[in-house]
DNA sequence: CGAATCTCAGCGCAACTGAGATCG
DNA sequence: CCGATCTCAGTTACGCTGAGATTC
């Protein structure tokens, strides 16, 4: 494994113990720095190993998202509209993905029956394969967090989850 | 607050628990995809709001991060390797940041006194005083992660410090 | 010579703003 | 007419690859 992703060179300390311990001789709010920075650190890990996984599938994550959301709903389909709800993301970020799901063959674009304004994104059989085939991978890799037990996982999702609602995701 | 960040509407449910609940009838690894989804959207929601604090002084995460780091060095300089190596950055994205810093006033880029090849990063004394301003507002908003305990934060830092680890951060 | 250090050009991706078309 | 939905053009930013210059 070892994602080369990042600064690739492996240090004989913890940056960001290091720079917490000097943090605390000149500013407060040591313990809220150290979690944020590792916060930030973890995800390009978690991200960067993500994307390597998925890129033989000519996938991104952001692109991997969008078509387990259709194949969560009901009809294979949904108003990109609606997907940005879902996927938390900026309106042409959904026109982009979708561009891009659709060059690739994974999606089509097809008029909304009811509403003339909206287009519904549906997955394709093709979408439907290879959402199969890339979840394995990932299940496979433990979702690039092999080394944390159930509890851990647990844990890290329940602290999140408060801050993920403050900040007005959901209610 | 709020920081319109990412979809801008309010969900009546948790988009994340919804999505592993529909998980959890198809695949496996149910835990890990609900932590990794939480970590994604936590970090987003995190710099978001850290950026949008640091606009006002001109500086984004990145850039704030390596002013940091200048200050915590003895002679506040660095070679843009050893930034790289603590920031975990690319080391063309150090030149980037740097370009950037030094065209804002805030370092200086001098060439190494024993290394013909090293360039040194040198911050200004208009650079230590933006970071000490910069840094009481980030302090003032507790990060932003003002909703979590010490306890939760603690418990966030030690549980991706493993992950960090096997990454190969350090050793 | 190989290895290290840094820079530059270029690509891909993503978020955002502002403008506009279309439709309810 | 107002508002919702989506698209497009353009800007900014970041991370990476590949190539090259310079120096140890």
């Amino acid at each position: 494994m070892a994602s080369k992703k990042g600064g690739g060179r492996r240090l004989p300390f913890d940056p960001i113990e290091e720079a917490s311990r000097q943090w605390g001789r000149r500013w407060g709010a040591v313990e809220q720095m150290r979690a944020v920075t590792s916060l930030m650190r973890a995800q390009q890990i978690v991200i960067g190993e993500l994307d390597e996984l998925l890129r033989p599938h000519g996938l991104t994550f952001a692109r991997y998202e969008a078509l387990v959301l259709l194949t969560f709903s009901r009809r294979g389909s949904l108003p990109l509209g609606k997907m940005g709800e879902r996927l938390q993301v900026h309106p042409t970020s959904v026109t982009s993905i979708v561009r891009r799901l659709a060059a690739a063959g994974l999606v089509t674009r097809v008029p909304h029956p009811d509403d003339g304004r909206a287009v519904l994104c549906e997955i394709t059989p093709a979408g439907r394969e290879l959402v199969e085939r890339a979840t394995k991978d990932l299940v496979d890799a433990d979702f690039a967090v092999r080394g944390l037990s159930e509890d851990q996982l647990r844990m890290l999702w329940s602290v999140l989850e408060p801050l993920r609602r403050s900040a007005g995701d959901f209610s």
